[in-house]
Formats: C-alpha cells, sequence, structure tokens
DNA sequence: TCTGGGGTCCTAGGACCC
DNA sequence: TCTGGGGTCCTAGGACCC
C-alpha cells in the first residue's frame, strides 16, 4: 500500500502558522511578480477566488472581503517543507518526496488493520510538531493514493484520512471522483474523455484500451492500470538525475533596450550557474529567450530563442553569462515591449565527467576555485553580495513581490516582541 | 509496371504535474 | 498598469545510416 501525505492549502497554512490572526480568515498567495493567485485557504476558495486568476482582476474583492494577501515566500515554504518531510520520515523509512506539500510513503510493512490508526497518527503528529494541517490517502497505487487523499478532503474531511483498502472502498471513491480529479488527467483529456461519455473515474475502468491508447497513448493505459489497482509507477528514493535547469523571469515592468535585458538576462544565467554547481552539474547546451506580452495582443509580438552549442560543458557563471549575452545580442530587436526573459541549461553532465576541448582556452580549475568563492562568500553575506558587473540590479525589471511576509524560520526573520 | 527494409537519433510540439 | 516558474514524458516526423 502507498499513501500520499499531502499539506492542506500549504502555502496559507505556512503563513498562518506565523500569523495567527488570519486563521480562520481567507487568505491567499501570489505568485512571483504578485502576477496571480496560485494558493488559497479554504475560506479564499468559498469566496469563488480562482487559482490562476490575475491579481489586479480582483483587487476590489479581495479588499472587500478583507482577504490576506501574501507575495510568495519559498524561502519559507521551502524550510516547512522539509521540517514536514523529516517528520514523516520518522514514521515510514521509505519516502518519496514528490513536490514541496506532498510525498508518498510505502507502508508494505504496515498490516491492514493498523493503516488507519498510522494515517491518524501521522497526521496529528505533523500537526503537533510543524503546525502544518495534512491530509492522508492510502491506496494499492500511487494514483488511488492521490484519489483517496483527494476523496479525504473533500468527503472524509472530519479525520482527513481514507483509507481505500479494499474494492468497495476504491469503487466508493472511483463513483466519486471526476475523471479531471485523476492525477494525469488535464483539461485536454478530460474534454476528450467526457466527449466519449467518460465522467467518472469509475467511467474509465470499462474504457475500451484501443481508444485510450489512441487518444492518450500510453500514458492513458498506465493511468487505467493505477486506477484498477496495478501499480505501474513505484516509489522513487532520492530525486531523479535533473535533465535541465532553468531561470526564467517576468519584469516588474515592460524592457525595450538592449542593456536592461542584458542585466536582467545576466542575472537569471548566473542564477542557472548557481543552481548548476549545486547539483554537481555542468551544462552543454544553452537556450536563451525573451517574450512580449501575450496578453497584450494590440503590442507587437516578438518571442524569439535560440539554442547554444558550448563547446566545453560548463556551470561557470561568467561563461555562462558570456553566451547568454551573445545569444541575446543575436535575437534581440528594438522597439518591443519584451515582459520576460529566461535561460534554460540542457545536455547536463556531471561535473566530474567533463569532456574537455582540444582548443579549450580556459584555465577550468582556477574557474572552479573561483567559483567556489563567489558562492561561499554569497552564502555567508546574503544572496547577492557578491555578483557580476552586468547583472545589474534595476528597479525596473526586479520583481514585484509588495507583500512579502518575513522568512520567520532564520534569525533575521524571527518577530520581535516588545 | 515497377521504386526495400530496418534501424537510430534528434527535434518540435503537446500534454501533464505542482 | 497589472496575467508565475520549473520541471517531466511521449509522439510524430525528418534526417541519416547500412
Amino acid at each position: 500500500m502507498i499513501a500520499l501525505v499531502d499539506c492542506n492549502n500549504f502555502y496559507p497554512s505556512c503563513e498562518r502558522l506565523f500569523n495567527p490572526r488570519i486563521v480562520d480568515k481567507p487568505v491567499v498567495v501570489l505568485s512571483n511578480n504578485d502576477g496571480c493567485v496560485i494558493a488559497r485557504s479554504y475560506e479564499a476558495k468559498d469566496l469563488g477566488i480562482k487559482m490562476g486568476t490575475p491579481a489586479h482582476m480582483i483587487e476590489e474583492q479581495l479588499i472587500k472581503e478583507k482577504v490576506a494577501v501574501f507575495s510568495s515566500n519559498y524561502a519559507l515554504y521551502g524550510e516547512l517543507s522539509r521540517r514536514v518531510m523529516l517528520t514523516l520520515k520518522e514514521f515510514v523509512p521509505e519516502v518519496e518526496v514528490y513536490s514541496i506539500d506532498e510525498a508518498f510513503c510505502k507502508l508494505d510493512l504496515v498490516s491492514t488493520e493498523k493503516l488507519h490508526d498510522l494515517a491518524v497518527k501521522v497526521k496529528s503528529t505533523v500537526k503537533q510538531n510543524i503546525g502544518i494541517p495534512v491530509s492522508v490517502g492510502i491506496a494499492p497505487t500511487k494514483t488511488l493514493a492521490k484519489l483517496a487523499n483527494r476523496y479525504a478532503k473533500k468527503v472524509a474531511k472530519d479525520t482527513g484520512v481514507y483509507v481505500a483498502d479494499t474494492p468497495a472502498k476504491i469503487e466508493e471513491m472511483l463513483k466519486w471522483a471526476d475523471v479531471s480529479d485523476v492525477w494525469g488527467i488535464g483539461s485536454q483529456n478530460e474534454k476528450k474523455f467526457k466527449a466519449q461519455g467518460y465522467h467518472t473515474a469509475y467511467d474509465l475502468l470499462n474504457a475500451n484500451e484501443d481508444w485510450i491508447r489512441d487518444k492518450t497513448s500510453v500514458v492513458g493505459l498506465r493511468l487505467l492500470k493505477e486506477l484498477k489497482g496495478l501499480p505501474c509507477y513505484g516509489l522513487l528514493e532520492g530525486p531523479p538525475a535533473k535533465k535541465m535547469v532553468s531561470c526564467t523571469r517576468s519584469f516588474g515592468q515592460a524592457l525595450t533596450n538592449l542593456q536592461d535585458l542584458k542585466a536582467a538576462t545576466a542575472t537569471y544565467a548566473g542564477k542557472v550557474g548557481q543552481k548548476l554547481r549545486r547539483e554537481g552539474l555542468a551544462c552543454s547546451v544553452l537556450y536563451v529567450f525573451v517574450m512580449t506580452n501575450e496578453h497584450r495582443p494590440r503590442d507587437m509580438q516578438y518571442s524569439p530563442g535560440l539554442d547554444l552549442q558550448l563547446p566545453v560543458a560548463t556551470n561557470n557563471s561568467a561563461e555562462l553569462i558570456s553566451y547568454a549575452m551573445k545569444g541575446l545580442e543575436l535575437i534581440y530587436k528594438p522597439n518591443y515591449r519584451f515582459k520576460k526573459s529566461g535561460v534554460v541549461a540542457s545536455g547536463l553532465v556531471p561535473v566530474d565527467n567533463i569532456q574537455t576541448g582540444l582548443f579549450d582556452q580556459r584555465n577550468r580549475e582556477k574557474d572552479k576555485k573561483l567559483m567556489g568563492v563567489l558562492d561561499n562568500i554569497n552564502v555567508a553575506f546574503g544572496k547577492e553580495s557578491l555578483r557580476y558587473a552586468v547583472e545589474t540590479s534595476c528597479e525596473k525589471w526586479r520583481l514585484r513581490a509588495a507583500k512579502l511576509s518575513p522568512v520567520y524560520t532564520r534569525w533575521t526573520g524571527m518577530p520581535q516582541v516588545r
């Protein structure tokens, strides 16, 4: 059996933890740049605030309904997530951290009678130790466990736990679930399934496999098997090797001139370097892109990108920045209002496995030391203590984050009592 | 009237996830 | 004026090889 433990309204729950005044109030958390709503408390959901709604479109409602609004504070959420996951690992040895707010746990060693009690215990311990409410769904496969978790949240609310360990309990859940509730069925496939007359997850059990295969490829077939209780996905312990690393951002306001774009994009390239070094990886392909604002149809649109093949795989910020700048110069055209740019590294290889080039001029040992120093200084003295000149910080493109709460889990973010 | 077969690799685009 | 960011997987089709 597999459990899916999922934090309830994770980001709002994190904000509430250090701000008891908003415990019963509607809370929303905004995306980067304070753009749109990406997390809501139950109270905010009840007000009809939808996921992904642009904040500026519901500004009046937020004020009128006295909704507590926060910019996203990933440093805080990441730390609380880490603590929740540590607590889970005290109960179960095999835990797959699936995302910032959920984890699969393998429960093969737990007898059937004890599953429910264990789930209840996990839930109360996380609440007691960390302060974050979670729901637990238990079932024979990952896909069913996801569904059981949803069922626990929406139907078995009193306990927040649902154990789908018998055919009857699985059937009850499948008959309740809309096809769009199933893990792996997004909006496109929802349309296809419903047009064919499949509305609930239960309807899918008897669906024609050739049809499923034709419309949704092997992905759909696996999903079907999982719904029938035949596991296709095992527990993945430890994160799988990364295939790409990126840093892309919308700007606080549109940028037109090359210098501003360079400043922003160089910063992203530097960040990519940092991330690669943290993972012990180097990249052999670097993709750079800029984008105009597609939400402004009357603006001229131009969203080019360019792949650069690097002669020698690298994670050196200076080198990545210089390639990114070269790419940017090639794709840049004046007079467009650019809203976003980004840098994506792929062709990743472990650093100790880099093929050196015959004509390579760089002193890579020296580079490595320099990057080590750069990273250490930035860890010790805060994020951007040391950076390359081209990464000039600039109010024009800097993200908006007007409603950022403190990182309460750091010394500098501790609430003070006067 | 007739135009092989089998295979690999790469890429763009679509769909999905949180 | 204001609409997020970071990922993964699969497929079809083209290029290329022998």
